[in-house]
Order: structure tokens, then sequence, then C-alpha cells
DNA sequence: GTGGATGAG
DNA sequence: CGCTCATCCAC
């Protein structure tokens, strides 16, 4: 039975099918649409999924007809094919001779390629015979990424009202909830007006719809058991318009970019996606409330999110079957009992179909990554070093498409992996604030790091390196809540409660903001790219000398306490001045002894490798120095309860890896590094 | 905060 | 398959 859904199956009043005068939601219910609550019965989730969508990106850019079979090659492998040639039985996992035996008409498009010393990714012919010297690029596809995400942002109603998540390159969720609210007060004046006695308790009177236009949408079956000849409510309606709404974005995505899609509406994320996947390509399927239980039931729920690895294995495992209709019928106290309480909790839930997780109004990528498997494996650290240069080109010019100098956002950390075999390792270390981030400052960084895995040992030969920057939506902490600053998006997202009420207010997009808020009334906003010594060409751009206001919290200490702050101007022309600015790093000739010095992080110099323990040393002097100023404020940041339960997915059950057999050297300088660390903080 | 693992596409 | 991106967790 449907009991857990109270609000779906059985009502307070739930005479006859078709003769209740009540309708089965509350004004409360209606109110916490226009709020994106997570909880509210009524809410109406989409996910769009372009279809094919590294394939339809070749075949937009090559002007390639849709009805011709086309494929993406990465390497000697098929990373993506389109529709018409998954008519000849092509799938991912097939080699380019058997592709071409089966679709002899197939077009085969090799991704594009960054060579060492090259300044941009480029669609290099014969590509193939470059696996050895080149790098695959996805850049073409994160541009058209972004192209289609503005579009859908452009369709749809300013935030908050708009509420968009970017879920992977070729998929994002819309919380269409508010805008249906609004529309719904619009359209239906009946219910636009008080709750009657002011009870928001007081149930909404019947839609004024008797029978709905379904258009051509794949509306999901009903179990024989449903009751289709029930009249339509609001639930319907809600849903109905937001699958018009899709409708709309779906054609403006076809008919300004020429891009085919596929979406699912649904009541909440898990089966939005569910439904996408539904009918494709090019189709929306509408899963209504009353449909859930059986659409949900003829799936294995290793199809569910979460449940696709090992997770789900286990589960298969321990309850000997992969069917959500087998699983209905476990107790929850046996889910529990066999997998943790918090997972078991959450499986019962979520094969039932309820998953309370927001459409996060984030669109941002938080970390940044450029990786290469080597074919053959390479044995030296010159040859790892040329890599790490095409990373750092790599990385540095998605840090400019990204926009995220005009963001103002700014990754904190570099990160580089190594792969030796099955043995994984990697080390990181922050990038420096208080000047720009330019290629040789990333290149030093990477070099640095890379040496610390060589003289770890071990090292060589090396099948995979990979290059990562990360930590992107963190500025200096330091200098906040003091000066009342009004901090952007993310940022005062971040610093806002982490548990949403739970009528679930309406969280800050931070894409568009209204310029009055940008504009602080007296504040400014902290610009934490321009502490210190302005070197770069554009900084001049950036701050206003006017403007400065010599910010001196005490909580701001360490070796670098006496950085300056500026304030960003926000004119449109400065704006425009810096979005306009073109990014022309240069790298410094690569160096014979590039691992023979050491790299401070903390002042972002070279040293001498035979200086590093005294350097280490001096740094250490001035931080006790330092912290013996500032021992004041505790600032208990370790509260951020997150218990938000299972509405973001399973809790892992503890690790039970088996043992770490790496090596206990490392203990050492782990502890010898905790140690310091500890000092400092 | 760091390094490793899992999971998704 | 190879390349990304996100999240979680023990340390």
């Amino acid at each position: 039975m449907s009991s857990s859904q109270p609000f779906l199956a059985s009502s307070p009043i739930s005479p006859a099918a078709g003769r209740r005068r009540k309708s089965r939601f509350t004004y409360k219910h209606l109110t916490q649409l226009g709020n994106s609550s997570t909880t509210c019965p009524l809410r109406v989730i989409a996910h769009i999924d372009l279809d094919a969508f590294y394939a339809q990106c070749e075949g937009v850019r090559l002007g390639i007809a849709e009805d011709q079979p086309l494929a993406v090659q990465q390497w000697q492998g098929l990373i993506a094919i389109n529709y018409p040639a998954r008519k000849f039985g092509l799938n991912r996992h097939i080699n380019i001779v058997e592709a071409k035996k089966l679709c002899p008409n197939l077009i085969i498009q090799h991704v594009a390629t960054w060579k060492e010393g090259d300044e941009k990714w480029a669609y290099h012919k014969d590509a193939f015979a470059h696996i050895a010297t080149h790098k695959v690029s996805l850049d073409p596809y994160r541009l058209e990424s972004r192209r289609i995400l503005a579009c859908i942002k452009d369709v749809l109603p300013a935030p908050p009202i708009q509420r968009v998540e970017k879920a992977s390159v070729d998929e994002v969720f819309l919380d269409l909830s508010a805008q249906i609210h609004s529309i719904l007060l619009e359209r239906y004046p009946e219910i636009s007006g008080p709750a009657p006695y002011d009870d928001p308790t007081e149930f909404l009177p019947r839609p004024s719809t008797t029978a709905l236009d379904w258009n051509t949408d794949a509306l999901v079956d009903l179990d024989v058991s449903e009751t289709e000849d029930d009249d339509p409510d609001w639930d319907d309606i809600a849903i109905l318009l937001g699958s018009e709404i899709v409708r709309l974005v779906r054609a403006a995505i076809r008919e300004r970019l020429k891009y085919t899609s596929s979406a699912g509406i649904a009541r909440n994320k898990m089966i939005a996606k569910l439904g996408s996947g539904h009918k494709k390509p090019n189709q929306q399927t509408i899963v209504r409330n009353r449909a859930v239980q059986y659409f949900l039931g003829e799936f294995k729920f290793t199809k569910i999110r979460n449940l696709g690895g090992k997770l789900g294995d286990e589960v298969v495992s321990k309850f000997a079957t992969d069917e959500v209709k087998e699983l209905l019928s476990v107790p929850i106290e046996q889910l529990k009992s066999k997998l943790g309480d918090d997972t078991g909790t959450w499986v019962y839930h979520i094969i039932r179909g309820e998953d309370s997780s927001e459409v996060n109004a984030r669109t941002q990528i938080k970390s940044m990554l450029s990786a290469k498997s080597f074919r053959p494996i390479i044995n030296t650290s010159e040859q790892a070093v040329r890599w790490l240069r095409i990373f750092v080109a790599d990385i540095m010019s998605r840090l400019v498409e990204e926009g995220v100098l005009e963001n103002k956002r700014r990754p904190k950390t570099l990160n580089l992996h190594h792969r030796q075999g099955a043995q994984m390792r990697s080390r990181q270390a922050p990038i420096p604030t208080g000047r720009p981030i330019d290629e040789s400052m990333m290149f030093d960084i990477a070099k640095n790091l890379l040496g610390q895995i060589v003289v770890d040992g071990r090292a060589w030969p090396c099948s995979n390196l990979q290059l990562s920057v990360g930590g992107f939506e963190d500025g200096p902490t330091g200098n906040r809540g003091i000066g009342g600053f009004l901090v952007r998006g993310e940022e005062a997202k971040a610093m806002m409660p982490s548990g949403r009420d739970t009528d679930g207010v309406a969280s800050t997009n931070d894409d568009e903001l209204p310029e009055k808020r940008r504009r602080l009334n007296d504040g400014g906003i902290q610009n934490f790219f321009q502490k210190g010594e302005i070197s770069h060409e554009d900084s001049a751009e950036y701050s206003d000398p006017a403007d400065h206001a010599g910010n001196t919290s005490p909580v701001q200490s360490g070796p670098s306490s006496d950085e300056t702050s500026e304030r960003v101007n926000y004119d449109e022309e400065a704006k425009t001045k810096r979005s306009t600015t073109q990014h022309r790093g240069t790298l410094a000739p690569l160096q014979q002894s590039s691992l023979e010095s050491w790299f401070c992080d903390r002042c972002s110099k070279s040293i001498p490798i035979t200086a590093k323990s005294e350097h280490e040393d001096w740094h250490f002097a001035r931080d006790l120095q330092a912290q013996e100023r500032t021992t004041s404020t505790p600032d208990p940041r370790s509260d951020s309860s997150k218990a938000t339960g299972h509405a973001q997915g399973p809790k892992k059950t503890q690790g039970t890896r088996p043992g770490n057999l790496s090596i206990q050297k490392r203990i050492e300088k782990g502890q010898s590094r905790l140690a310091f660390g500890n000092k400092l903080s």
C-alpha cells in the first residue's frame, strides 16, 4: 500500500472516486509549493538529458544530417553513439572496426586533443596516431553545455523562482515548483485567496478542470489497482504545467541551438531522472504521483541512483533479489539490521519513490581535472613534467573560460594524482593567495607536487597522471563577519545554517543577484584576489583605489598578515573590460633542475633544497608568534552537523577496506606534519 | 585539511 | 574504455 504517502491514496475525506468536493491538498501545501519546499506533495521536478550529447555536439559542429549514423571516438574507443547509429546495434563497448562492419555508413569523429606547446586544443587529423603525445580535450562539449545551460536559464523566470542544477555535462535538474505556484494562483482564482478562517490546514477546493489534456507526452501507465477515473487533483495540474514548461525549454534548446533532449517530470529528482530515460530520444515523460508506485516497481533497484555500484551489489546479495518489487516486501527493520540504520532507512524510502533531496541552484563547478593515461607508460620525471605543462595550460585556459576571474571565484588547492599499476598516490598543495593565478605559478606548484611523489619512491613506471584544482568556493574566511560584508551567492549560501527549515526557505541563487544586492550599502565586497601587490595586468581594472579600506582584522594572521585588501568595482564598464581581457600566459622554459629546488607554498618562492629545513623553521617560528597574538576567538567551526539524514543519499556504512597496504614510512611524515598543523590551529 | 574510495555519466 | 566531476570518510 501507499501508506507512506497518505496524501496520495487516502485522504481524511476520501469518498467515492470523483465525488470529493475538496482536494487532498491544503493551503499549506500550496504555500510550500511557492517555497520549493522539498517535502511539498505538489512539488514538480524535471530532469533534462541531452540525447547522445557528445555525438550531437559533433553533428551540430560539422553540420551533419541528423539521420546520419555518427559516433565519437576517443583513441581506440567510442564514447558516444547517436541514435541513428544505435539502430545498427552499436554500443559503447565496441571498437572501431566492429562498428564499421556493423554500420559501413558510420561517420566517426575523434575528440579534440591538446598537443604540448599549443595554446589551445584542436581537432587534429589522424588523432589516434598521436596518442603518445596528445591528451584529449572535452572542452568543446563543456562549451556547448554552457550555451545550453544559458539557454535554459534564459527561458525560465529569473531566480529565485528559477532553480537549475547542473547535474553533469549533459544533464540538468529543474525545480519548477515556485514557477508553477505562481501560474496556479494566476489561472485558478479559487485558490489564490487566503485560507478559510486563515487556517492553512484547510483543504483546497478541487480544481475546476474536469479533464486534462495530457498532450502527446508519454504518460506512464497506471497499475490496474490505481484509479484513472478519479478527477484530477492539484498535483496532476501542477505536473502538467511542469510538463508544458519543460516542453518550452526543450523547444528553445532545439530551435536556438539545434539540440534534442529527453526529459522526465515527476515529484522528485529520483523519479524525474528515471523518467527522462524512459523514452528517448527527443521525448518527455510524465510520472504522475499516482503512477510512481507502478513505474518504480518495474525497475531493478540497481537502476536507482546510488544503488548502481557496490552498495547495490551488497543489497542484491543480502536480499537475493535485484527487483524493487521484491524488496518492497522487506520490512524496514530487516533493511536496517542488514544494511545499517541509515542505509536501511534510505533504501526503504527510496524504493518507495520518496526522495526529498533538493535541487541545488548551482551551475558552477567545484573542481577541475586534467588527466592522461599513458600508453605506453612513462618512466622519467622529464616526461612527467612535460605532461604537467599540458595539464597546467589546459586547466588555466578552462579557468579563464569558466570566467572564474569575473566571478571572483578561484581555486584554493592544486592536486596531483599519480598511478603506478594499482598503486594510486596523490599530493596536494594550497594555491597561494595574494596574486593572480598564472601558468608559471601553477606549473611550479605542480612540479613540486611531482617532486614529493617522486621522492617517496616507487614512482616509475607511471601509467596515469592527473592534475586538478579545487576548493573553488572558499575565499579567505578571515575577514568575514566583522565588517558586515555582504557576500555573493555561493559564499552567502555557505554561510547559511546548514539545515533548511522544514518549509524549505528558498536559497539564494548566486548567478544573477540583483545589482542592488551586489552593491553594498557601504561595505563593498571583499576581493580576495587582489591582496598584496598587484602584478597582473588586469589588476588595475579590478580595484578601485578610492575605495581602499585597510582591513586589519585580528583573525587574519600568519605570514601574510600585512596584506592589504581592496574592494571591487562592479561598474558595468569594468565588467566589460574584465570579460574581454584575454589570458595569454607564458610558461618559463622547462628547467632541468626543477626537481632539485623546493617550492615553498607559504611564500610562493623556490628555495634550494638544501635550505629547506631552515626555511621551514623560519615559518614555524613566525607562525608561533602570529598565534600568540591571536589567542582570542575560540571559533567553534566544528559543529556543522550535517545530519541531513537520508535526504541526500545513503549514508555509507563503515569503510571495511581491506587493510591499507601503504608503507609505514608515511607515518613519520604524516605525524610530523600533523604535529606541525596542530600547533597552528 | 589530506588522501583514498565510491559513484555517476 | 578514458576522462571528468562530486561526495564521503578515516586519518
